[in-house]
DNA sequence: TCATAATCGGAGTATATAGTCCGAATTAAA
DNA sequence: TTTAATTCGGACTATATACTCCGATTATGA
């Protein structure tokens, strides 16, 4: 089971921060991604397939194509993905999956959520793209 | 799409929770909670059966049948059901849903996520069954 | 210009989760 | 003892998600 996105969502940040580490590489082929991250390659290039639709990342047909980032690593955070995948759902919904759950008719727990759900949400649009990259340190 | 637990966790907590608060009720039918929570009558009843079987909660069949606590809810947290019905993955998996991840190899957002996840499982760990008895005061 | 290497895109399959249906068993009370 | 109300449990269907397959298209470079 997932944790708090989607699979495919899951794979399309494991794919982006795949390219920021790789970028001054270039293009990268859907096979050496899949190798790499050990995902099936038709499912990864679905995932990157749909990124590309999003202007999120940039795609290349042909001899020595392949992936790579569309956007500023830097104005890319991690939060903006999910927005784009997941939708934000997931910060919206109530935990306990109260489908009446409000500010003004909450859940039991619905105080008790919004502190650390506000505090995932800060870290994932805090933490950018460009923090993946080779030149600012990364330990992949 | 469900936030951190499987929908019939979600259901499992909202049953549970409303046990707690018409605990002095005696047993409650299948379909009065159905119809209280707003859920297929079926539904909430396979899910509570399994409960039964866990140990979480009781039935008895026949007129005036029903449902109720089968213990006591001041040493029963929120985290007690999840564990039993969706296991600890939840705290445990990548956020990122790398398989490899880990302390000794983490993902690019370990450290951070971390500390967030501490948090729902103490929060969790904490807010106990009997805080939703009409005695202490709850508001549904 | 031709062979090769790559994405694109549509259609399909697999699997897990969610949810339904209904008859049998059980119990309480009239 | 009969009737009514209820859970139990097994089999079934529906749906969303995950994943695969493969031919068409595109681009590079020899």
């Amino acid at each position: 089971m997932t944790v708090l996105f989607s699979r495919k969502c899951e794979y399309a940040l494991q794919g982006i921060l795949y390219l920021a580490e790789k970028q001054y590489m270039g293009n990268i082929s859907a096979e050496q991604i899949a190798t790499d991250l050990d995902i099936s390659r038709d499912f990864i290039s679905k995932t990157l397939q749909s990124l590309v639709k999003d202007g999120i990342i940039q795609s290349h047909r042909g001899k020595s194509g392949g992936f790579s980032l569309a956007r500023d690593p830097n104005s890319m955070s991690l939060l903006d993905i999910i927005l784009i995948i997941d939708g934000n759902s997931v910060f919206e919904s109530c935990v306990l999956g109260l489908p009446t759950c409000s500010a003004e008719s909450p859940c039991p727990v619905h105080d008790k959520w919004g502190p650390i759900r506000e505090a995932s949400r800060k870290m994932l649009e805090n933490t950018t793209v460009a923090q993946f990259q080779p030149t600012t340190g990364s330990a992949y």
